[in-house]
DNA sequence: TATGAATGAGAATTCATTCAT
DNA sequence: AATGAATGAATTCTCATTCAT
């Protein structure tokens, strides 16, 4: 065997909720998908709810160390930002399904409830330099939370709707669009 | 009978997924929240299908309504590019349930294939006023589509957070937040 | 309908108990017997285990009410001994399958979690009895507990051999066997 | 490895009954409790309903074997009546797990079937005991099967409830146990 | 029009058995 | 002979939808 039936299980898994969405599919149909009868699944995971939240961890974990590699505290604020809005994004248009699962998956309530939000460091990076970022008078008299939201908000959109194929990202588009981000927030 | 069975109906289905999510909630919950037979439901609602989408359809046109409600076309741009993001903020601000309601609905597939992208006239002013921004150089080179999603990424994320009480919306916070999307785009 | 969908599904539930077995029917077949929807089983039952232990306990509590129709506690002990144990008995030879459901499930792990040990007068009615002999020297030196378990072996091994149709019980065979256990206790 | 396989498995299984039930043992807990691998227990055994009945049957027959040690044909009815109905207590007494999974498993459908019913001679024993009992006139006018099934209930209930610690078996009681199972059928 | 009991297809999960190593 | 990952039929339970009242 190439390829080992636990990772077939889980790119089966991906493509689905990327192509269908959670809701609508069933063991069986991942089994089927993966080539794979539907008893191994849980060989591998106690239930399809462990085995979504594992691809979300999984996702997740990998987009945060690919965004926080080269990432260096030490640079100024502004160049750590652009550091990490273009990492995000060129990791979203690397990975449209990726993306767009994490974010699909981030608002189901089960993966709320098993997520620990002190998991990813990607989060806590963020926050960490926007509130660095004010105390230096940097950016807008807006609380840091708010500022994170828009800037996530913004970006995460642009990413999804690559995913989506309504846009097609580009370099070029992602460095405007990040300096776009830049001016939104800076005082 | 005062209110009408109908109205019954659409507010318990509102109210439910907003405290439950679209995918926990069933038809029995629904009568029985609405004080109605489950049978009733079936005489105004072809299927759960139609009845969740009338929901979306139904709070979409309202907030359209809301926001472009003394929108004047003959204003300049910044002036109506204010006008569409206060407006959306603070209908977000007054009607949380109903906003969520709709991001939540939004994605959901049998939603996006139901919905006409062209029946919401938000959309189309949103747009039209990006398009003519930039043919009137007021904005970065960015493609339109690209202004809309950044815009609405950002706006959407914060009313989002209002909604979930992860932050608490204000008249000050939504100026400020609409400044900063205009600083964002502006050339 | 003649008879209504909650008792075709209790008897169907008890008759192929009584033929197969607790262990090896399904709710499937449950509800093709009882002639019924399986969906039609889970709205008065809310699970299989619910749906066995009401039958036990329904069919306990008759076979209770039935023992000690007639009993009389003002009688001496003698004839109270012969009324249990002939009522018992009677009741089997009448009843066999709802006798052997009995002794079947009462040994079954869930019925015994749900079961209330204190719900059945005819249990503690016998231990009473027996107490009671003891304290007045009728019985034989032994301790109520124990003279209890032989003297309901002895009686549901040969009822439940009656319902397996290994033997045929009579009025007649009843009487001598109730004599039988007597002289067994007996002082 | 001084235990083999087979045995193993056997106490494994012979244990798990007696701690759980047979309905809710799996062969994946036999395997492991065993510390075996599961395809090793079909080397020895075809199915499930192999391994059991085989237990089943083993353990019958060393019930049987002890039983009958030192049980002398030539002795007279009373004698033998008392070797037979104390040597089962006393083993009862001495192997509880082995005494209460006979009787678990007796009333198994699969089990019954698979069961040679003249396979074991200590009933043929007491059958043939108390026909000759009777045929001397020393017994109550109850059909032999009648006086096994009394007997044997009456009997079981006892070790039964030793096995399960709601009494506490000793020598004593066992000798007045077996003296009022005479009491019971004697003429 | 209003009702809610009845339905059965479809969901997640279990487990005896097989077979490549 | 020993192993245990792989299998898929079978099980319990859910729920959108229907229809007799």
């Amino acid at each position: 065997m190439i390829t080992n039936k636990r990772d077939q299980i889980l790119i089966a898994t991906r493509d689905l909720i990327f192509e269908q969405g959670l809701q609508s599919i069933s063991m069986a149909q991942i089994a089927q998908r993966a080539e794979v009868g539907m008893g191994t699944i849980y060989n591998y995971f106690a239930s399809k709810e462990e085995l979504v939240f594992h691809l979300y961890d999984a996702i997740k974990a990998a987009m945060s160390a690919y965004v926080l590699e080269g990432y260096d505290e030490s640079q100024p604020v502004m160049a750590r930002f652009l550091h990490l809005l273009t990492s995000v994004a060129v990791y979203g248009m690397q990975h449209p399904r990726e993306f767009r699962l994490i974010e699909q998956l981030a608002s189901v309530p089960f993966v709320q409830e098993m997520a620990d939000p002190n998991a990813y460091a990607l989060t806590a990076m963020m926050n960490q330099l926007f509130t660095e970022a004010q105390s230096q008078h940097l950016l807008k008299d807006l609380p840091p939370a708010v500022i994170t939201l828009l800037i996530s908000g913004a970006l995460n959109a642009l990413v999804e709707a690559h995913a989506t194929q309504q846009v097609k990202l580009t370099d070029t588009l992602i460095e405007q669009t990040v300096a776009a981000c830049w001016d939104a927030i800076k005082r």
